[in-house]
DNA sequence: GCCAACGTTGGC
DNA sequence: GCCAACGTTGGC
């Protein structure tokens, strides 16, 4: 099977790409939309590379990579009740929401703002770039991978 | 902070 | 099954 590509969203003030640089790895709790939800549980594979995305963030844009460390398994804070992504109906013998595990790879001397992938040719059919582009996990192909961290090495690149 | 776009819920 | 109301996302 090939190896995948995917762009994962996430606020600063909820997690970092030096939050990740530091952890080295981390489990992506806390997805409650079906259609991100079957991308992990379904469709990612191990070493699957992906684009970090920050959202909400000034600029927003992708900051580094990673890779999925471990493949698609339940969600379990969907279990603790009182916990912020406690959801009844997930349960441990029937499980609605799954995650993944990340893993540390690089991070970009510079963000890839979103206003730069919007005028990058070859970016075009990128989701994210599509207006009203909601879905915090999407999947991207190996040319747009590839593009963005070019981008993202760009300024290392340059000024050594 | 505003608000457009989207997903989900629930009444009918 | 339709669709209005609501809550959330996320750019600006």
């Amino acid at each position: 099977m090939p190896k995948r590509y995917w762009l994962m969203k996430c606020e600063p003030s909820a997690y970092t790409i030096d939050d990740l640089a530091r952890d080295g790895k981390t489990c992506w709790e806390g997805v409650r939309n079906f259609q991100a939800r079957n991308f992990m549980r379904d469709t990612m594979q191990l070493d699957d590379g992906v684009l970090f995305y920050a959202s909400n963030a000034d600029p927003s844009g992708v900051t580094g990579v990673a890779r999925i460390a471990r493949t698609g398994y339940p969600d379990h804070y969907a279990w603790q009740k009182g916990h912020k992504y406690y959801d009844a109906k997930s349960t441990e013998t029937e499980p609605v929401w799954f995650m993944v595990d990340l893993a540390f790879v690089e991070r970009f001397p510079i963000t890839v703002s979103l206003a730069t992938l919007k005028t990058t040719r070859g970016l075009e059919e990128m989701k994210v770039v599509q207006k009203g582009s909601r879905l915090s996990v999407q999947p991207a192909t190996k040319a747009e991978y590839q593009t963005v961290v070019r981008l993202g090495r760009k300024m290392q690149s340059t000024t050594s």
